[in-house]
DNA sequence: CCAGTACCTTGACTTAAGTCAAAAAAGCGT
DNA sequence: ACGCTTTTTTGACTTAAGTCAAGGTACTGG
């Protein structure tokens, strides 16, 4: 399967690794193949290893006492999840569920932790995986505790145009009551919101793609949270 | 000055290392002494290294275009901090600054990327810290999103018992104000919450202590998150 | 001990966003 | 195209928490 190594090192986590280094990798990785709606694993489990998506899309979310569900993460292709208890301890601190029919490569905890300590690269680029995706958390706990709803999206949105390196229009891939829970609110505020910001001539909507009219207003908006 | 040694090797960070590798770190840190209201570094600041914490406390926070100040993080003895960019990026994501006399311990970038590609059980230190922040900050996110101020107090305060040992009493060390930014909240909001948790026999004020009237309650209040 | 400053509390008011309920629109399999 | 489910929108209402403003309390240094 010279496919799983592709993805192996196109993954930011293997980036720049030798082709030995990638063998060792592939030995230790163990393929999963999932149905859309298939849970991964539930907050509390037992941590017993790591994955990477290999194609398909998973969400990471937790749910409150009341059953309300909030999205932390959706990750793509490339993306290593579970990754913290690893090193952390030995619990998953949040849950795992694919949003489509999943491939993902399982790395068990002793195996990869044997190999980061062989690998100085290796542990470096782990490193740097986790340093981003604490920047990323920095990000969205100053977004849920300095800004309102409108701001928060506006912040998505403008996200969403240079992750796709467009200005024009984005693409959601995600349903708008998605959105909403990543956002930290529900789906009626999102889009009373999404209205209000088409009154506004920022953008219209047309089904999940969204176009950008006004990309400047949305990131005045992000940056300074407050619309109308 | 064999304090600082003893300083280096109290820190979670180095933990289990062997005399030489202590050594080694000490070799490459650098002292700053800092009076209290010392500006460590602004958000936006190139990052040539990361800091520990010998002696006094930091806070680590954002500042909103209006002015608001939402505090992260307060460290104290032993803690690291802006070790994110250092694999991460090279901006620093938020602000530091002292909120007492502070002894603190510089490790410049690339002195201690060099270290750590030589010393594996460094490297998995280092992914431990990284993973324990990331837990923390998936429970401020859940907190912030999932639950009003009520209950993000009462989690707190819940996490504060099991910090200093104690289900009797807690010593909050932070004025209220600061609290509330850490909570995400303003002083006036927090000061009536403190209020209602009186009413309702759950804590008991003195200054900065807190008496915990009933825990039990308090705990529920943090996993619940309705007061009243 | 007193003045001055920083911190904390209280009150009246406003507002963003949540709840509940129902209708409209969009997807989906047959 | 049809009926079914799921998603999205809209409306009326409630509420948590923010703003502004004014007192009160406590700690500091002279």
């Amino acid at each position: 399967m010279k496919k799983i190594l592709q993805i192996i090192s196109d993954a930011p986590l293997f980036n720049g690794l030798s082709e030995e280094q990638l063998n060792d990798v592939r030995q230790i990785s163990v393929d999963k193949f999932c149905d859309k709606g298939k849970t991964i694993f539930l907050e509390g489990d037992d941590c017993n290893g790591f994955y990477i998506v290999a194609d398909g899309k998973v969400k990471i979310y937790k749910v409150s006492f009341e059953g309300k569900e909030h999205i932390l993460h959706i990750y793509g292709p490339g993306n290593p999840f579970g990754e913290v208890p690893v090193f952390a301890g030995r619990k998953f601190p949040a849950n795992a569920q694919t949003l489509l029919k999943s491939h993902l490569l399982f790395f068990p905890r002793t195996a990869f932790v044997d190999l980061i300590s062989k690998n100085p690269s290796l542990a470096l680029n782990m490193l740097g995986v986790l340093s981003m995706r604490l920047r990323q958390f920095t990000v969205q706990i100053e977004n849920l505790s300095l800004k309102e709803v409108p701001g928060r999206l506006a912040s998505y949105l403008v996200y969403l145009s240079q992750e796709q390196g467009r200005t024009d229009v984005v693409a959601l891939n995600i349903s708008k009551g998605q959105l909403a829970s990543l956002l930290g609110t529900i789906p009626e505020t999102l889009s009373r919101i999404l209205t209000k910001m088409n009154q506004h001539h920022l953008i219209d909507t047309s089904g999940r793609d969204i176009i950008l009219k006004d990309l400047g207003g949305l990131k005045d908006l992000a940056e300074h949270g407050k619309l109308q």
